[in-house]
DNA sequence: ATCTAGGGTGAATGCGCTTTCAGAAGAAAT
DNA sequence: ATTTCTTCTGAAAGCGCATTCACCCTAGAT
């Protein structure tokens, strides 16, 4: 800059306008200084700017560093499933980036490998102006420090900290909604909810709403998931869907369970291979539902009934709450639940 | 920075080292610092870091702010397809995301709404130890300017400037592979080649592929294509498809082209779409083809054969060749071309 | 007890830019 | 020609951190 403003007989003050407030230098100057800049290959610093100027123009997203076992084993097998298994953080990137744009800004991502001071999330807190994360990235504790510091939004599992935004999905309401569907519109009865780890908010939410679709009904109300998954992925489907069986194995025909409703697609999915595998049909024989809507929910044979999560919407989101809180940060929290879709497939009987 | 210094009663440098060094400080003096730095909700400034270590750890991706009209209708017609349409660039961000952690960068990225200093570009360029950049988003003037100054590695389109590293698929190749696979397993000898706009040089790479399949064949070699779509959009497809129908309306069975080989999928897909509406079967009335291998391409009926980019490659090598040159400025440009696979679907005749 | 290493720490400088605050230059008015 | 506004431009003071250099302290060696 220093050179620019040399070259171009100005102080660097004047080159800082040109660039800032082009309209408060006059024509000739202005083009002296453009022209002197492009001989020279000026490129501004952006940190300078940003440390001068206190604000950096850029959001951020810190997501898990869950590099999902499932796609990666799709991806051997299959190397077209890879390319059209687009996972939760791609959309969420999409969303943010697409509302991001609007407001000018540009969007740092980061996985956060491991907390600590030196992370990629202290990275990311060091260059934003706010950032959103997923649930369960960073420690709670790292979250309360920064978040004292630049706005932060929390997407999609418990509150942690209640100062913060928050947006959610209406995980609760969008299985109800499912469970009451099997039950008003197939007959069905007798319902298996197979839930994923404890610590899971969503699992546990989306079990609420299936406790409160059989209370709906009239049906007798659990008051726990009929098996739970350790992790949530293809294979502890599988083997969940099986462990159902064979617990099952002894009962008649009018007390074995006429629905399988999975926690999330993923468990869906591998309980559908491991179903087939059995040589059980479904839906005839079983009906088979996952949650989160993910596109190779509408691949698999039969297309498995879900709950579509609004996931790009989840990213734009996040960039608006980011945007207002930026211009009041005495605005008082916000939580915002994101409306879920029934996606009727043939798993369950429809289509 | 000032007061956790002041509040551990040390000075700023060592506040400095317990971040950028810790082993250099005494376990007592950090633990000391930490804490006030953890009361005082203290976040180191990337800014200030940056500027004064002259190194951001951050590595950018510039792409066009092409808002494809394609899969926004999908969206409007089928919130399900919607999920389904991974964009080039989701997939870009994803292979250079991961590879980009690995080596303990972040990634910033935008889509270049216009040029100017004030762009999103520029905004990427001062913020970035390097970036890449797709083909035809940044100005060749302005890529020539920021390139004197770090790292810049051009994506998927010809070498504007010859000092950068640049990247390409086998376009040229891959349509090779595809025609020849056409001709010789499929015994068809009358091939249509749909082009896209004169200045996507990866369409006219493609052509040049189809070329040299016609002479390896010992086919006419058409010097052109047979039509050339305005926009390689599904409307473009759908319109040029059509266009071939009624060119050729008046042609006995045995002139009439046995394949439709279209430049993109989005183009061929759109293609598919008209030729159902227009009563034509494929692939027993006619073939078609695409390029790309787009998720899209294997869910429409028929599937649709075409030519699968390495996509997610192409982002991870990205950022090896950006770390690579990082370490060593003096290094020559590198040029990589990508080889890519044929899908062999039903919509040629295959499985 | 004296000397020598080294680890640990602080003072000071500069990274490249933004932003007042004044002052200079030009235009308009008297 | 002088005064009075505007419009432009420059000087200078940071922004928050990394880093060098010098210095101090402690521990082991003599």
């Amino acid at each position: 800059m220093y050179d620019v403003a040399e070259r171009s007989g100005v102080s660097i003050a004047t080159v800082s306008r040109v660039y800032r407030n082009p309209d408060s230098v006059r024509a000739q100057t202005r083009e002296r200084v453009l022209e002197a800049a492009r001989e020279l290959g000026y490129v501004p610093s952006g940190n300078a700017r940003g440390l001068a100027s206190r604000t950096t123009g850029v959001l951020g997203l810190c997501f898990p560093d869950y590099a999902d076992p499932d796609a990666e084993a799709d991806a051997e097998a299959d190397s077209d499933a890879d390319d059209a298994v687009m996972l939760y953080s791609d959309q969420i990137i999409r969303g943010m980036e697409r509302a991001a744009r609007r407001h000018g800004y540009a969007l740092l991502i980061a996985a956060s490998l491991e907390g600590g001071p030196e992370s990629l999330v202290a990275k990311v807190a060091g260059r934003v102006d706010g950032f959103a994360v997923l649930a369960q990235t960073v420690p709670t504790e790292d979250l309360e420090v920064i978040s004292r510091r630049l706005p932060v939004v929390m997407l999609a599992g418990p509150r942690e900290i209640d100062h913060l935004d928050h947006i959610v999905v209406a995980n609760a309401d969008g299985e109800r909604e499912l469970a009451r569907h099997l039950i008003e519109d197939h007959g069905l009865r007798r319902l298996a909810f197979i839930g994923g780890e404890v610590e899971s908010p969503d699992a546990e939410a989306r079990f609420r709403g299936f406790q409160q679709a059989c209370r709906d009904a009239g049906l007798p109300v659990p008051d726990a998931p009929d098996l739970r998954a350790e992790m949530m992925t293809q294979a502890e489907g599988a083997r969940t869907a099986e462990a159902l069986l064979d617990r099952n194995a002894g009962l008649s025909d009018s007390e074995r369970p006429q629905a399988m409703l999975f926690a999330n697609d993923q468990m869906a999915v591998g309980a559908l291979r491991a179903l087939e595998r059995r040589g059980v049909r479904v839906p005839e024989d079983i009906a088979v539902t996952g949650f989160d809507g993910i596109p190779l929910s509408r691949i698999v044979r039969p297309p498995l009934t879900t709950v579509r999560q609004p996931i790009r919407q989840l990213g734009e989101q996040a960039v608006e709450l980011l945007v207002q809180r930026l211009s009041d940060r005495e605005r008082p929290p916000v939580s915002l639940m994101l409306p879920v879709s029934l996606a009727r497939r043939a798993s369950c009987g429809c289509g």
